[in-house]
DNA sequence: TAGCATCACGTAAGCGCTTACGAGTAAGCG
DNA sequence: CGCTTACTCGTAAGCGCTTACGTGATGCTA
């Protein structure tokens, strides 16, 4: 049972295969009775059309692809894995929808930390261009790639070749973050939980940190590295509740899993939050909200994210209406109550809605 | 700047373009020198073989499909329907990493609600097989779709036509869960908080919960439906917190995300869990154990049975190894303290490690 | 050294589709 | 009625690759 080509078309419906290809592809030139005869050779033979032989003929794969990089290859690991992924899940998702509305497909690979970009080399010659994800591949490999390719990197440095880069603005965000926290709390001991030196995002976002707490006059009294899980995040909590010292006033941790994990292990060990120590996150994922005390943190747009990704490649692909070739997408303070704020450490009438409490400018803080 | 093909690879190798193709793919019958000169014009070219002819030609694609249902069309919804997707993206990454280990991509599509299943049949000419998730078609497409393709239902009755089908154990999860309750904590009066209609997991463990719940002698007192997000969990919760009538002893939602709303709607009302209201989920999506009480739940393998499908859908291919046409996977009940057990509503010394509390059966529970 | 197997490589067909080009027919014009 | 124009449709080339088959050169045996 071969599947049914349009030769097998032609023959039923008794006319050339030229034919049938401008029936199928609704071009004008054939009267509307041969159309229907063809068509209704499709519905008795069930055809689907090859796409592959399509893509060949046509010259566009009409699929874009999606690299992205797991940080594990150890399949114990793959639940704290799942953790970190939240995110590009996101990410996926919103290119897949905005694939999908020009008719294109979203082909995914990912790649594994020591497994080389061959990944993504492969995916050169299967699609119509290339969405990176946040470091998945190095530099080199990354203009190598847009030399000879339509890529746009996600979550990168400004472009070096021919690339083009979308990101958030994690700047921002952070600056909104630190100077909600110094100047209208007067926090001025910060601790921070890092991200994994990997991460683009997790490197602004600490870099910008002690910049601004720097300028703001606040002191940066610890540092702490994680990799984006809540595991880690618990880990980098215990040591900090039961070390020497006391805790920070305040812990910004540079994703929201992170503040999952060190708000459990405080919650255990009776540190009050904001009470003894304010926590906040950034990413605002959807269990955030939820939390006890709700999570004070930074929205960044990820299902957009992909979205524009995907527009930005069809854009640079066109050569069409490419205004920049840097995106870079707003973020906005979430100030819920981890932070002090909306009551403290007890729970409220309600919580605050989601993506509610909106911070549009630097100015509108301070 | 055309891509290089492999003519140009065997001008510049001073080759025949069969003998270009056999030194990519590794063949034998030709020099290692004559191998080493093509190879090095790959690297002088910058040569990436072309997918789709090598597709065209060889017969295969070397990709399979997955079929997901998105719930919302609306933008604004967006974040909603993110909630309720968190096991999707699990399944996607099991199934990616499944595939890549053989060398296939994943291709991604989605179907929203009333977008037909156009974008599933399209794939059909673009893959080697498909994974169709959750009543991602209809019954009549899936047949369809199975009868000239290979296919792997995910989360779907039993077969009716070609398609093999792959699930989890859901009705064993279900009574693993209320004859803990009933058996254990001695709970009588339950309520079910059910997903939507059109999940086949949420369907069975609803069914099963009152099938089981009858034959322990336990009462349901209540059932509301949600759409497995963790705001219509908190609809429900606030429904149950200020409606007439006691809430039940112990309510059982079909999946995490709502229970994570239920729990912060009786923790803001003052309802005491589980002093007051037994709370219980199923997934065990990753946050459940750092939520405050930790949640008891009923663990599935989400990204192995991503991996799974797509092993299935291998050996449905080859013809090779296929043991059954309906692969079950197990689930089990993870015991923490939403329930009651291990010290009740408030923080212990730790939380339950990540899935450990394993009850391999049945009979190991009553 | 004739005969044959083996190896290395080239020639050409074909995968299923799109599309440039041309042929045939019908319609419109003076 | 002969001409042009427009429309419908068929012929054939070609997209980049794999591979069956054929050919010439080489090594081996008798």
């Amino acid at each position: 049972m071969r599947a049914p080509t349009i030769y097998d078309l032609a023959e039923r419906a008794g006319v050339s295969i030229a034919t049938v290809s401008r029936a199928l592809n609704a071009k004008s030139g054939l009267s509307s009775a041969t159309r229907a005869r063809v068509l209704a050779a499709v519905e008795e033979l069930g055809y689907v059309p090859n796409g592959t032989a399509r893509g060949l003929s046509y010259g566009a794969t009409e699929t874009i692809g999606m690299v992205v990089a797991t940080r594990t290859t150890n399949v114990a690991q793959a639940s704290e894995e799942h953790e970190s992924l939240l995110y590009v899940d996101a990410v996926i998702r919103g290119a897949e929808r905005s694939a999908q509305r020009t008719g294109y497909a979203l082909l995914l690979a990912s790649i594994r930390p020591r497994s080389g970009w061959e990944a993504a080399k492969k995916m050169v010659g299967r699609t119509d261009g290339l969405v990176i994800v946040d470091r998945a591949v190095s530099d080199d490999a990354m203009t190598w790639l847009a030399e000879r390719h339509p890529v746009v990197a996600l979550a990168w440095d400004s472009p070096k070749g021919s690339e083009i880069v979308v990101r958030i603005d994690n700047a921002h965000g952070t600056r909104l973050l630190i100077e909600h926290l110094v100047r209208e709390h007067g926090f001025t001991e910060l601790g921070i939980v890092r991200g994994p030196a990997s991460s683009f995002d997790a490197t602004v976002r600490w870099r910008t940190a002690e910049e601004t707490a720097a300028a703001l006059g606040a002191r940066i009294v610890g540092t702490w590295t994680g990799d984006f899980s809540a595991s880690s995040g618990e880990r980098i909590g215990r040591s900090i509740a039961s070390g020497p010292g006391r805790p920070p006033r305040a812990l910004l941790c540079m994703n929201d899993q992170m503040a999952v994990g060190v708000l459990n292990v405080f919650a255990q060990d009776g540190i009050s939050v904001p009470g003894d120590v304010a926590v906040t996150g950034f990413d605002d994922i959807v269990v955030s909200r939820y939390l006890s005390p709700p999570l004070t943190t930074v929205r960044q747009p990820a299902e957009e994210l992909g979205a524009t990704a995907v527009t930005s490649l069809f854009e640079l692909s066109n050569g069409t209406g490419l205004a920049s070739r840097e995106v870079v997408l707003p973020t906005e303070l979430v100030v819920r109550s981890s932070c002090g704020c909306n009551g403290g450490s007890r729970a409220r009438a309600r919580t605050t809605a989601p993506h509610s409490a909106r911070v549009a400018t630097l100015d509108g803080v301070g």
